[in-house]
DNA sequence: TGTACATCAGTGAACGCGCGTTCACTGATGTAC
DNA sequence: TGTACATCAGTGAACGCGCGTTCACTGATGTAC
């Protein structure tokens, strides 16, 4: 082969990274592929050698990126992180002014409702995944009970998150997130 | 004039109505111009004899849905009901399947976060005062403890009614509905 | 009262442009004999 | 060892199409004289 063996792989790779960030940062439907492509250093037609569509690239990037968000999570669990560091960090500055480098839901999950069914199965998979883990993160309760306030946690932060992204007043988007991680904490914490 | 008086008004209107209903259904960038104007009876050329461009079309559809949408949590106060039923009515199955006549927010904050300044102040100012009006609905708590409660609540709303339209699991999507009524009105009711 | 002109919401074709997708081709390497 | 062919990731031009926007024009009514 005139390609390093894995070479393949590692182009999909980085065109799914690239393609990941362009569609957090400006959404599915406002990003194209000849400029993932061209950001990725390659040809429009290249594309094709490594995904069937972009719908199929659009559902490999939420598995993909939302994996990722979950082996975060897994690694919190191993290093004993409690779930108020989770919370403070999902809902800090940085992350709301990192849209391209954050969580897929809070910049997609609007989109991704309205993407055929493939597409929003390769979502909810996960999304059952990280809620799961961030139950396990949480100390008080039956199982049942972690589930539930995880669920509560999530949809509060990433609700908070949008609106902290969407309002162009920044007093009243900081408000927004320490108002939300109160809430998230406060949920976790009760018995 | 060849047209009653107020028509134009009128058809300015509707197609303030139908961008409205086709912005939150599909997203606004999914949405053309010349699908809203054939939807609304009018062909492509008008559409700039009532708007500069689509982006003031946007910021004009924010500011009215919203004001409808404030207009609805008035109404609520002077009929005494109490923010439970709102919070019910908010995260029922009927808005969930109904995206095109429910909350603009709901449908669209991420989007809005990409759009130019004045598309986000549009945006910004109606939802503080919807979050004042709900703040109002609000029984227990100072004004600023019923402030944060309102943008807790809010939050929670907005995030969880969003998940529940993107996973493709019924049971799952209810579930979410169902926590998070509980979450906002152990919040709203929180001494 | 009759005629000439002004008004203006809406028409419909066209503008340049970028979209997702297709496809004949390239060229470096591996394999067969 | 040398040559012919197969492989295949990537190239780059082209496809039809819909986008936001522009603009010369229409035609029904109102106004001026």
């Amino acid at each position: 082969m005139r390609y390093d063996k894995g070479h393949k792989d590692e182009t999909r790779r980085h065109i799914l990274d690239v393609a990941s960030a362009q569609f957090r940062e400006n959404g599915i439907a406002a990003v194209g592929l000849a400029g993932i492509m061209s950001e990725a250093g390659l040809t429009n037609g290249a594309f094709y050698t490594h995904f069937a569509s972009k719908e199929e690239l659009v559902r490999e990037v939420l598995a993909d990126a939302l994996a990722r968000r979950e082996a975060r999570h897994k690694a919190n669990i191993e290093n004993g992180t409690a779930i108020e560091a989770t919370i403070r960090d999902y809902l800090s500055t940085r992350h709301r002014d990192r849209t391209g480098a954050g969580c897929p839901t809070a910049a997609l999950v609007a989109e991704i409702a309205r993407h055929p069914k493939p597409t929003r199965q390769a979502f909810t998979g996960k999304i059952a995944d990280i809620v799961g883990l961030m139950a396990e993160q949480i100390r008080h309760g039956t199982p049942e009970e972690r589930r539930r306030k995880a669920i509560a946690i999530y949809s509060t932060m990433v609700g908070a998150l949008q609106l902290a992204r969407a309002v162009s007043d920044r007093q009243l988007s900081d408000e927004i997130l320490d108002i939300a991680v109160g809430t998230a904490i406060a949920i976790a914490n009760e018995s």
